[in-house]
DNA sequence: TCTGGGGTCCTAGGACCC
DNA sequence: TCTGGGGTCCTAGGACCC
């Protein structure tokens, strides 16, 4: 059996663990540049505040409602993250656990008898509520996908299910299924759940009774199959290995407000360079790609928002690299080709791929000594901005008076990771 | 006049996730 | 007026190799 253990409207917890005040209040919290809301809480959603929409849209509803609102603060829910994982694999050990996004993990049971799945996924949730004031959701049942079927019902039914649902008999799971429409289904996406209610198949359960071969040819080849064999309970999706290492590191931001000169642009550039290549030797690799893209800010045709199309180009380096100044050059190069005179532009992104391990750590012998100390200067340079403040040190191609950024009107402390900013209990 | 078969690697793009 | 950011996997198709 498997477990998925999912943190409750987590961005709004983590903000609350530190706000006591706010507790049974609502509370919201917004995306980077304080566009759309991101998380609610229950008294939130209660209020009637979507998911997922624009900010500006729902303001009126939050102000008249005295809803507490954040800009959101990753330093703070990373830290959280890291404690409620960490508090699972105490209990759990660590094979047993692999963390899937910021707010959720799997936990492989297999060893746990049937009669105690129950009073297990209660120790955790009860555990993890103690020792980080995150509360938590579980589901469980005998695969992944069927897992998060059981997560999304308990959490649905708080009060029946003290958040927590086992799915450990044929029936309990038929009964699920039938409660599940295919849109809510891991890995039904949009696309797919509309061609499936075009084929009639509504439910969880209808597609369960499809045949794998269907699957095969109607919902994108082996990943249809996949998903079809753990709806019909057969493992299929084992537990990973965390990726330690990733494959794309990308840094991309929309403006505040929309830009129109290319040094804006190119200051812009330079500066996501920077924190990529910061992700970039956290992991110890170099990138022998790095691809730069610009959207334009298209006229508001009155009809539903969408991105404009991004326009981008890529330079592939003679050499991996993990040297900011290295990236920096080409990237802001890239610039001078997009760029168009006389447009303006509301988002920029950096994107470094080919990702291979770096060969220049400290102190190597076998490459040359400029090498090694341009290696030290970077660890160097990350390590004051880590202890002391983000980008307290940076190359001038980042530029100093930073117009282009974007906003944070509503910036809670970083409570557990700045010493300056440590909570205050008078 | 007649021109194979079997591979690998890379990239772009589509789908999905939180 | 104002709509996030960062990832994954898979497939198809082209280039290239022997």
């Amino acid at each position: 059996m498997v477990a998925i253990v999912d943190c409750n409207s987590f961005y709004c917890s983590c903000e609350r663990v530190f706000r006591p005040d706010l507790e049974n209040k609502p509370v919201v919290v917004l995306s980077n540049n304080d566009g759309c809301i991101i998380a609610r809480n229950d008294e939130a959603k209660a209020l009637g505040v979507g998911m997922a929409g624009p900010y500006f849209m729902a303001k009126k509803l939050i102000e008249d409602n005295g809803v507490t609102t954040f800009s959101s603060n990753y330093n703070l829910y990373g830290n959280m993250s890291w404690r409620v994982m960490e508090t699972l694999r105490m209990l759990m050990g660590e094979k047993n656990v692999e963390v899937y996004s910021v707010d959720e993990c799997f936990i492989n049971l297999d060893k746990i008898p049937k009669h105690l799945l129950q009073s297990t996924a209660l120790n955790m949730k009860q555990m993890v509520e103690l020792w980080t004031g995150i509360k938590v959701s579980i589901g469980v049942a005998p695969t992944k996908v069927l897992s998060k079927v059981a997560n999304r019902l308990a959490k649905k039914n708080k009060f029946a299910t003290n958040c927590i649902l086992v799915l450990d008999t044929p029936l309990k799971i038929e009964e699920a299924l039938k409660k599940t429409k295919v849109d809510a289904i891991w890995g039904i996406g949009g696309q797919y759940a509309n061609k499936l209610k075009e084929k009639n198949i509504l439910t969880a359960y209808d597609l369960s009774k499809k045949d794998l071969f269907w699957a095969m040819k109607n919902l994108g080849g082996v990943v249809g199959e996949r998903l079809l064999r753990e709806l019909k309970g057969e493992k299929s999706k084992t537990l990973q290995k965390p990726l330690i290492e990733k494959k794309m590191i990308a840094t991309t931001r929309m403006f505040g407000s929309p830009v129109s000169d290319i040094k804006s642009i190119k200051e812009a550039i330079a500066t996501y360079t920077s924190r990529a290549a910061e992700k970039l030797r956290r992991q110890h690799g170099a990138a022998k790609t790095i691809s730069v893209f610009v959207i334009p800010k298209e006229p508001n045709n009155n009809g539903r928002f969408r991105h404009g199309p991004s326009i981008g180009s890529y330079f592939t380096l003679p050499k991996a690299t993990s040297l900011t100044n290295e990236l920096i050059k080409p990237a802001v190069d890239l610039v001078d080709k997009l760029f168009e005179k006389g447009r303006s532009y509301k988002k920029a992104g950096v994107m470094l791929s080919g990702l291979v391990a770096d060969s220049s750590i400290q102190g190597n012998l076998f490459v040359p000594h400029s090498n090694n100390c341009q290696r030290l200067l970077m660890n160097m340079i990350d390590n004051v901005n880590f202890s002391m403040r983000d980008d307290i040190l940076k190359f001038a191609a980042s530029g100093t008076t930073r117009n282009w950024k974007m906003q944070k009107n509503f910036h809670s402390p970083r409570y557990t990771t700045r010493w300056d900013e440590l909570r205050e209990v008078l």
